[in-house]
DNA sequence: AAGACGAAAGTGGTTGA
DNA sequence: TCAACAACTTTCGTCTT
């Protein structure tokens, strides 16, 4: 799952499939031990020999209320069914259409819950591995009952976001609470209850996740992204980040490569994609180019 | 005329007693 | 539970290009 090593933040790393092991190659710490070979250990040369060593069905999906293992009564073979007495036949048909239709309140709950979020997610446009993260963490809400007393799209919202997160493609709550149909407060709220009684842990958003969306919203060069992304990790270190909203961070950052790269933005667009006030760039970008002396070069660049 | 600027007051959420 | 607080927004008048 993680892509950067945690101690020194490099990418630079390794996965030894013969140690099962995944490990940094800057600083040398291990990040994942004891890996699970998922790898077929057979071949198979045609289409009878695969049918012959298959073992397994289609993939797991926590996007169906079953986990798409889902088995039902046949239609086939009635014939037989006329040797039986009546009241087995009876009980046949009995059973055949209460299993159609699904009968506790937990699966029919979570039917509903993951039409609600593809329809979120494909109103937002989300990708697929996003939907099952999400669709994870809200079945897991709902065996702990924690759906009770809150509306399931506030939870399905909130999982979505949760999902987002994890997979370092964060929206805004805004952007999920327009998707959504929650209010952006409720989200909030629900999120924070459930990665809470879940025990899920997550870094604070980094603005650096949010400059490619921004940036190609804004359709600035990859040369400008580029350049926003190392004021940004310039700035790290200098405690401009931590505390700041990490939209209005990025916001402001894009607007300052965008300038120097002279593809200026005015900060009314900017303000517009980021979800912030011109007033917080202003405030944001001010401290970015005084912190790293970059004044001379904004003032001579927006001239 | 549009964009940038900054002061001042208001808002919603967190924190610590 | 409440008040203090920081970040952010809204609003608005002024300056710059």
């Amino acid at each position: 799952m993680a892509d950067k090593c945690p101690e020194c933040g490099s990418q630079n790393l390794s996965t030894d499939s013969r140690r099962a092991e995944k490990t940094c190659i800057k600083c040398g710490l291990v990040l994942e031990e004891r890996q699970i070979d998922t790898t077929q250990e057979w071949r198979a040369f045609d289409y009878e020999q695969k049918q012959k060593r298959d073992r397994t069905g289609s993939f797991l999906t926590y996007t169906r209320h079953d986990k798409g293992l889902s088995t039902s009564i046949g239609d086939q073979g009635y014939s037989d069914l006329y040797k039986l007495a009546p009241s087995k036949r009876a009980a046949f048909y009995r059973l055949k259409r209460w299993h159609r239709q699904v009968s506790t309140a937990t699966e029919r709950n979570l039917r509903y819950a993951l039409s609600e979020l593809d329809r979120i997610s494909s109103a937002i446009g989300l990708p697929k591995n996003i939907r099952e993260t999400t669709a994870l963490i809200y079945r897991k809400a709902v065996t702990r009952g924690l759906v009770r007393g809150r509306s399931m799209e506030s939870v399905v919202a909130a999982a979505l976001y949760a999902a987002c997160r994890k997979h370092n493609v964060p929206r805004t709550l805004d952007e999920i609470a327009e998707g959504s149909g929650v209010k952006k407060r409720e989200v909030g709220r629900t999120y924070r209850f459930i990665t809470r009684e879940l025990g899920i842990k997550l870094l604070p958003t980094s603005p650096i996740d949010y400059i490619s969306r921004f940036s190609s919203e804004l359709k600035l060069s990859p040369k400008t992204q580029e350049r926003a992304i190392a004021i940004l990790k310039s700035a790290q270190g200098k405690d401009l980040i931590s505390g700041r909203g990490p939209t209005g961070v990025a916001a402001a950052s894009i607007y300052v490569a965008s300038t120097l790269e002279s593809e200026k933005r005015t900060q009314r667009e900017v303000a517009e994609v980021a979800g912030v006030t011109e007033v917080t760039i202003r405030n944001r970008y001010k401290e970015l180019i005084e912190e790293l002396g970059i004044e001379d070069k904004m003032a001579e660049a927006a001239a």
